[in-house]
RNA sequence: GCCCAGAUGGCGGAAUUGGUAGACGCGCUAGACUCAAAAUCUGGUUCUCGCAAGGGAGUGCAGGUUCGAUUCCUGUUCUGGGCACCA
């Protein structure tokens, strides 16, 4: 009987679908197992021989813990919401749910041929109402949550948010978000609706604010970084610019710490952990605020330092909240005053030492004061007085108006006021202001301003070089460039700037030549008041820490390359660690050059410097993270509707009774007006007012393996006691492509689903695997391109297309001079010409390498490099009469290896391999091409060795001409000893998941068992059970032949027994000097003399010896033997 | 540019903890069976010098640690993945 693997496979794949053999119960008595795939997106280029690397590796370890008794859960579903199905909509018009429907079918058959045990009654797709509904609840959960830093969770904020605004005003919030001024209980009772919404989105998990995407008008959309290039559109190449649009987030960045704490939780590779780490970037270091002049400005002496500094918080609160409540006057006079109406900033409601000014003219030291009547009364006037003249004692001078002056008599009171700003300018001395503070922004840091107000506040995570600083480089984008640039410098950084708009992010950081622009301002060294030039450049992105950075260029290479380019002076600070050649990014150094930290070493310096920035007030510790919010909304139709309606601008929720939000019938899948997404067209939607905006990729697929468990649930995204048996993941596979997207974002998806209550773990993934991918390995052809200059007006389109061989091709390269090919070589070739194909011979040639094209050719047409030239010519139809120019009677292409894909015609269709080989031969193949981890190319030779192990495995039992040769003997050692070694080999390879290793030591099994001519069931039956993970339907066959009535399936692994390897000795290696000269045998029981005493007397060992003396002896147990002379 | 990974015969790869480099398979090659081919079986196959016995070199490259390094350390080159709207 022979291996008929075609009519096995069918036979058991139907078997098995009949009895429901995949069938996953949750049966709480049984200890569970969790085995997942990274979710497949469904494209239309069908299923190619790298997908299923993942699938078979974690069907092999699903079946395995099955033998071992566990009872496995193995799912396969579908993440269908995604941008080529709406491309694809967009240009054919056709519905991406059509589409993706008809991907998944064709993805299913395909997946069906290779033999999985996928549960498919469990099978999930993120575009179905059933499923997204939950997609949109969990959103809902997040849209009502804030994360609570007190109690270091996620809590809902009508739990503890509002109540506690209600309590005690913004108190629990202090110092939460910047621009958020405080408020108390009353104040928050008394908000308008918007205003409550609007404070409240600043706390919500899924939030709203306005973010900068890359625009294409020409296409209407969004375009990711890569689908950027040289600032246009890869896609038609039309111009792209960024745009500041409303969008979703979720706030992942109150996450930060916890992320990176659960890291230490999972077993994920050490790379993984890393690359995640670095996405999150902690790092710890200072804010500095410098003082910024633009040497164009009047003066160069600033009054700033206004409030007393141990006043300041109380200052700042009040003037907070006389801004909120500004009377009409105030109002008016504002008005007035504002933007430099009168030549100079005002500010309102500043501190000045112990006051609150109602408008103050800081350069000017004037101060103005709106009274109501009540300033006339006695007391208010001695208060009023003894103002005056506090503030008179320092250089300031106060003019009134009452209420009614500024809203009946405006006119006057500005000119008044103009009056006094001019007699100011008059007097000459004025005394310097001391003490802390201006009130504009929120943080006592930008309150050192220099001319104009404007300071430049930068992250640094070394604060230690700070004496080292020799120039700012601030982002492109950030609007302080316009305040600051100078008069002279204008021009050239508006051009700059635009310049760096054009550009991706991408980009900016890979340009290898650094391009800045100089701004004309300067920071001042707070310390040592040494003047900073300011530049801005590219390499600097606004989104990391404040969007500048002080350049230490003896410090850091980019800052040092930037120095060099633009010739701006290197101050050494790191003394003999400071070549003057390369920068030096020590953490060791002992300072120099630096003021009052010379001579420190750097660890100390850095508290130093810390410690006085914060005494004086211009600095403050801060950990930073360079992860930022996640996004997460689409312009696009084909994603999750986000459940949420806009009322006079406020956020309302859907009720989760709604649920799911379907998306609408449209007409078209085009973009809507002003960079909205497609359901902005659609009237009936905005009609409702809801958000056009759709969830982004990831939102499906954050929380998917919690459908698996309890996929047909209705009332529950999936119910507790579920999740609790099944819990974590045991085992989740996929490319590191995901390393920080979607890990990141279904980890802190969990987290919250566990902080609010509705999981009871806090980390998806218990252990995560990543494997390689399968690489393509395309062949190429060259093509020639005649051009004949004899005949003018020749049809080129009656010429047969030539291709020539790769040694023809190199053997004219060879001769190739400066991209041309030489006349050398070019008389050569005419002379390979003439003699393959005398009709060519009257042709003239065009010397030039564009002569000859590389063309990608179907690897499915060529055997090895061999191409089948027949084959070729039915390939494409202009290929139909292709000439060939062969060498030896071959025509030979050459191969590079790139990644797999239909466009290069590199792809290898699983179908046909499992038609030719079966599935399991398949199965096996696919492992045994290498470690799951490693990536690596393609190549189908191979497989037939692993078929023809399957065919010596399947002779073991059966004979061509004798039929069943298998027998009921007992087994001899040396048949168990193959058999143990093999048990133990094969499990402890799967539990690590060396899967091609097991497959070897499988090869080695059967290669033993036949050279021993072992047919003996009580070996080969328990091989079989080893085998059923990866070559199910072979084993299951021969399972049943053996007479089994119950199914391999649901075997038991066999037991490894020690007692069959046991060796009493040990074929010893042994070197001189670490080289390997003679084996020699001894007892495992033997001791070091006698072993020692042995080999010196060995004949190969003594000759090595002659004349030598030894001068080591050194000899390890079990291993080896070395002697050194 | 930044972060991560990888590099071993003609090819895919093995060597699990620093201890015989090249298991297993492909390919190639010689032979058996056959009229022949396929299939199957047996032997050989890192390179190099040598008739052989045997020697030398060798795990991307340059160094280092060690009795001993594919394995650890430093530097470097190349290839692949990621860099926030591909999934």
């Amino acid at each position: 009987m022979e291996y008929n693997f075609r009519e096995i496979e069918k036979k058991w794949q139907k078997t098995w679908e009949e009895t429901n053999a995949y069938k996953v119960q949750n049966d709480f008595s049984k200890p569970k197992y969790y085995v997942l795939d990274m979710f497949p997106y469904p494209s239309g280029a069908g299923l190619h021989v790298g997908h299923p690397l993942g699938y078979i590796s974690t069907d092999i370890f699903a079946r395995y813990k099955r033998l071992k008794g566990y009872n496995v859960l193995h799912p396969m579903g579908y993440d269908a919401f995604g941008l080529p199905a709406e491309q694809y909509a967009i240009e054919h018009g056709v519905h991406p749910a059509i589409s993706t429907e008809q991907n998944i079918n064709n993805f299913r058959k395909q997946l069906d041929n290779i033999g999985f045990c996928f549960d498919w009654s469990r099978e999930v797709r993120t575009s179905e109402p059933s499923y997204y509904k939950w997609t949109q609840w969990i959103f809902l959960q997040l849209f009502k949550s804030w994360y609570n830093i007190s109690t270091n969770k996620a809590e809902y904020i009508a739990d503890t948010l509002i109540p506690a605004f209600e309590k005690e005003g913004s108190k629990i919030i202090d110092g939460r978000r910047a621009d958020l001024q405080p408020f108390t209980a009353e104040e928050w009772k008394s908000f308008s609706a918007k205003e409550q919404g609007d404070i409240l989105m600043q706390f919500r998990l899924a939030f709203c604010d306005y973010g900068i995407v890359n625009w294409c008008e020409a296409l209407g959309t969004v375009l990711a970084n890569d689908e950027v290039i040289n600032g246009v559109s890869e896609r038609g190449g039309y111009p792209v610019e960024k745009k500041k649009l409303r969008q979703w987030y979720l706030r992942i960045t109150e996450y930060a710490d916890r992320l990176l704490e659960g890291l230490q939780r999972v077993d994920f590779s050490d790379a993984m952990k890393e690359m995640q780490t670095n996405w999150i970037g902690r790092s710890q270091g200072a804010e500095i605020a410098f003082e910024i002049f633009t040497p164009n400005s009047e003066t160069r002496k600033t009054p700033i330092n206004t409030a007393i500094p141990e006043y300041y918080q109380i200052l700042k609160e009040h003037a907070r909240e006389n801004r909120k409540n500004q009377t009409v006057s105030e109002d008016i006079l504002w008005q007035r005053l504002r933007n430099n109406q009168l030549g100079e900033k005002v500010r309102r409601q500043h501190p000045i030492q112990g006051y609150i000014a109602d408008f103050a003219f800081l350069n000017s030291y004037l101060v103005v004061e709106i009274d109501g009547d009540y300033h006339n009364e006695k007391e208010q006037k001695i208060y009023d007085d003894a103002r005056t003249k506090y503030l008179g004692e320092f250089g300031y001078k106060i003019v009134r108006f009452t209420h009614n002056e500024v809203e009946n008599n405006t006119n006057e009171v500005i000119k008044t006021i103009k009056t006094a700003l001019d007699e100011q300018h008059k007097t000459s001395s004025q005394p310097s202001p001391q003490g802390e503070g201006a009130i504009d922004s929120e943080s006592p840091l930008s309150s050192r301003r220099g001319v104009g107000g404007e300071v430049l506040t930068v992250y640094t995570t070394r604060p230690d070089t700070i004496f080292g600083v020799d120039f700012m480089v601030i982002a492109p984008e950030l609007e302080l460039i316009d305040k600051i640039k100078s008069e002279a410098q204008t021009e050239a950084v508006d051009e700059y700037v635009a310049y760096v708009k054009s550009r991706s992010e991408r980009e900016r950081q890979a340009e290898k030549k650094i391009s800045g622009c100089f701004t004309g301002a300067y920071a001042i060294n707070p310390f040592n008041g040494k003047e900073i030039p300011i530049w801005t450049a590219e390499y600097v992105l606004a989104g990391y820490g404040t969007g500048a950075v002080m350049a230490v260029p003896c410090g850091d290479e980019r800052d040092y390359k930037f120095a060099k380019q633009f010739d701006l002076p290197i101050t050494n600070i790191l003394g003999e660690k400071f070549d003057g050649e390369n920068a030096n990014a020590t953490k060791d150094a002992i300072l120099e050059n630096s003021d009052f930290v010379t001579v420190k070493p750097m660890k100390e310096a850095t508290e130093v410097i810390l410690s006085e920035l914060e005494k004086r007030g211009i600095g403050k510790r801060k950990v930073n993270f360079r992860m930022r919010d996640a996004a997460f909304s689409r312009q696009r139709f084909w994603g999750e509707p986000i459940p949420i309606k806009w009322i006079d601008g406020v956020a309302i929720p859907l009720n989760e009774k709604e649920l799911p939000l379907q998306l609408p019938e449209v007409d078209s899948y085009k973009p809507g007006p002003e960079g909205q997404g497609p359901l902005a067209n659609v009237k009936d939607w905005t009609d409702q007012h809801l958000e056009t905006n759709t969830m982004p990729g990831y939102a499906g697929s954050s929380w998917y393996f919690l459908r698996y468990m309890d996929p047909h649930n209705d009332q529950a995204f999936c119910e507790r006691n579920v999740s609790d048996y099944w819990n974590q993941v045991d085992l989740y596979l996929g490319g590191t492509e995901h390393a920080v997207g979607h890990l990141l974002y279904s980890r802190l998806w969990t987290k919250i689903l566990f902080d609010l209550g509705y999981l009871g773990f806090d980390e998806p993934y218990k252990r995560l695997v990543n494997q390689g991918m399968i690489q393509g390995s395309s062949r190429f052809v060259y093509r020639l391109t005649l051009k004949i200059t004899s005949i003018p007006e020749f049809d080129y389109s009656t010429l047969p297309q030539l291709f020539i061989s790769r040694g023809i091709v190199e053997q004219i390269e060879n001769n190739d001079i400066n991209g041309m090919i030489s006349s050398e070589a070019f008389a050569e070739f005419n002379s390979i010409l003439q003699t393959e194909r005398k009709k060519y011979s009257t042709f003239f040639i065009e010397p030039s390498s564009q002569a000859i094209a590389k063309l990608h050719v179907d690897v499915n047409i060529v055997d090895g490099y061999e191409l089948d030239t027949e084959a070729f010519k039915k390939w494409k139809p202009e290929f139909a009469n292709a000439e060939f120019i062969l060498e030896n009677g071959k025509y030979i292409t050459t191969s590079e290896v790139e990644k797999m894909s239909k466009s290069k015609f590199n792809t290898v269709n699983p179908d046909e391999l499992v038609n030719k080989y079966g599935a399991d031969t398949f199965r096996m193949y696919e492992m045994f091409l290498g470690p799951v981890e490693q990536s690596k190319p393609w190549e189908t030779k191979g497989i037939e060795g692993v078929h023809r192990f399957l065919k010596k495995l399947w002779r073991l039992v059966f004979d061509e001409n004798k039929g069943a040769i298998w027998t009921e003997e007992n087994p001899t050692d040396a048949e168990l000893k193959t058999l143990h070694k093999t048990i133990k080999k094969v499990g402890d390879d799967i539990e690590r998941l060396s899967l091609n290793t097991a497959v070897s030591a499988f090869m080695v099994a059967v290669n033993e068992l036949s050279d021993l001519k072992c047919h003996k069931r009580a070996v080969i039956e328990p091989l079989l059970i080893l085998l059923t993970p990866y070559a199910p339907h072979v084993a299951e066959e021969l399972w049943q032949i053996f007479g089994n009535t119950t199914s391999i399936l649901d075997a038991a692994f066999p037991t490894f027994e020690e007692k069959y390897l046991k060796e009493s000795t040990k074929n010893y290696p042994v070197s001189i000097n670490g080289k390997m000269r003679t084996n020699i045998e001894f007892a495992l029981d033997a001791d070091k003399a006698f072993i020692e005493e042995t080999v010196l007397k060995n004949e190969i060992i003594a000759k090595w010896l002659e004349g030598q003396t030894v001068k080591k002896f050194i000899f390890v147990p079990g291993k080896m033997i070395n002697v050194v002379i």
